[in-house]
DNA sequence: CGCCTCCGTTTTGCATACAATAGGTGAAAC
DNA sequence: GTTTCACCTATTGTATGCAAAACGGAGGCG
């Protein structure tokens, strides 16, 4: 396996701020590369995250390397253990339940506020993603559906206007991410969630934070059993990806 | 300043395991000093956090220190700037209005969620713990009154079982401590908590969840009065803690 | 035959050395 | 007198080297 160093562009020296010229700081790359390696499965939850393998896989020295395992264990994506290095955090059924549960309370207080709060182009913005999003979903293009449905949350949280919960929000969604990215719906509850966000959108529109928040909570409540029947149905056959150190991939807790 | 060096025993060699024979890791117990120096305003919110000069105090060098860095700022008590260092967080107004607008959230769900799922044990020594802080506010002993109360959300929040809510609780009150530590309290504010309290383990006893949450938010509220009523007093006078640098604590945002 | 211990290897934790960036100070030019 | 540029210093970011702790296996013992 070869992750790529970071290094994506080391012959074009001939511009300094295009977009990014390079990632900022070293360790913040490096801490966001192996964001998305854990969120796109590449090392699974449980994997062993060996310093030296990664430092040759990214092209770094392990001072970077272990300051982003600092930073991924603060967002609780991984998880440090004393004298024994750092594995990728494995959420337990129970973890999940956890998380959904609070993730419930934190979207119907944001939709609550944001009932509020929003402005009128945040709500314009928000009803044609979910117009892209119905669009995805007749398409049955279930990336674009996650990544506009995604941006749907994050933005009704954002209409909040409260950069503490966005944030928090935004950690517990972090530690969801990897389960959900691989997540297959069936047909009749997709088509439920797709119908569930057209009434947050009404009520949002409406005014209604009491609606909204209730509408969310319905929606988080299913959207958990979904994860959840998801989680057990793969617990039986599971996936086989492989650590950074091999494949020494230790169960969750 | 001497902040003194994190091996409070250095002669006591005699003893291995006892309560705690030295801090785990290095970094770990590093964040642990820091983090009360924080909280103490010792480290004042804005102070510069320089390497060197904390290094030389603390007694570790930069490795752990860094490593300390990024574990508090993933806490959101510390914030980092790239290729300029570190600083103390500093809560504007709107920050504890944000903080307090989600705990208010974190504890009512925790409340009724802890009606439902506390063990008879577990509603006894949150009675307990009450009456000793009865005991502390009619000694108006200011300190003891805190700790106890502290001990009592956080006791609560643990009933409610459930360990990613219990963490993210944790973690919006120890960006809200420093603030906490030196408030103060009129006596009528001090008496109508001590009496929300009484309200809260009532409702506890008696399983009404909806109850409980409904004192949390309110009691939440006030709390918040209080705290920024504190923090529009104190924004007069700020008091004069200095930083590790020597007193270059700049301004909030 | 199983378990326990000892030793070698691997891996993590910490310290230090080096490189690069930012901020400040001084001089020179306008 | 003011502004600007260049250099210098201080501070942060990264790499590497060393020490300690943990895993793994071989051998011995019960």
């Amino acid at each position: 396996m070869q992750l790529d160093a970071l290094t994506s562009e080391a012959a074009t020296s001939t511009r300094p701020p295009p977009t990014p010229p390079d990632r900022r700081v070293l360790h913040e790359a490096v801490a966001e590369r192996l964001r998305a390696l854990i969120v796109e499965g590449v090392l699974a939850p449980g994997a062993h995250l060996n310093e030296r393998v990664l430092c040759e896989q990214l092209g770094v020295s392990r001072t970077p390397l272990r300051e982003a395992f600092r930073t991924l264990a603060g967002e609780g994506i991984v998880e440090q253990q004393p004298n024994r290095g750092a594995v990728v955090a494995a959420l337990s059924r129970q973890d999940v339940e956890h998380a959904f549960e609070l993730m419930a309370a934190l979207e119907s207080l944001a939709g609550g506020l944001a009932a509020e709060r929003a402005t009128a182009t945040e709500r314009d913005e928000l009803r044609a993603l979910h117009f892209e999003m119905l669009a995805a979903h007749a398409r049955r293009d279930l990336p674009a559906y996650y990544r506009l449905n995604s941006s749907i949350h994050r933005r009704l949280v954002d209409c909040a206007r409260n950069p503490v919960l966005a944030d928090t929000y935004a950690r517990l969604n972090a530690r969801l991410q990897s389960l959900r990215f691989r997540s297959n719906l069936n047909r009749d509850k997709w088509d439920a969630a797709v119908a569930e966000h057209s009434a947050m959108i009404d009520a949002l529109d409406a005014g209604d934070g009491e609606r909204l928040a209730a509408v969310l909570r319905g929606h988080l409540d299913h959207k958990r059993a979904t994860v959840l029947a998801q989680l057990d149905a793969g617990a039986t056959a599971p996936p086989a990806v492989r650590g950074a150190d091999g494949g020494r991939a230790e169960d969750s807790r």
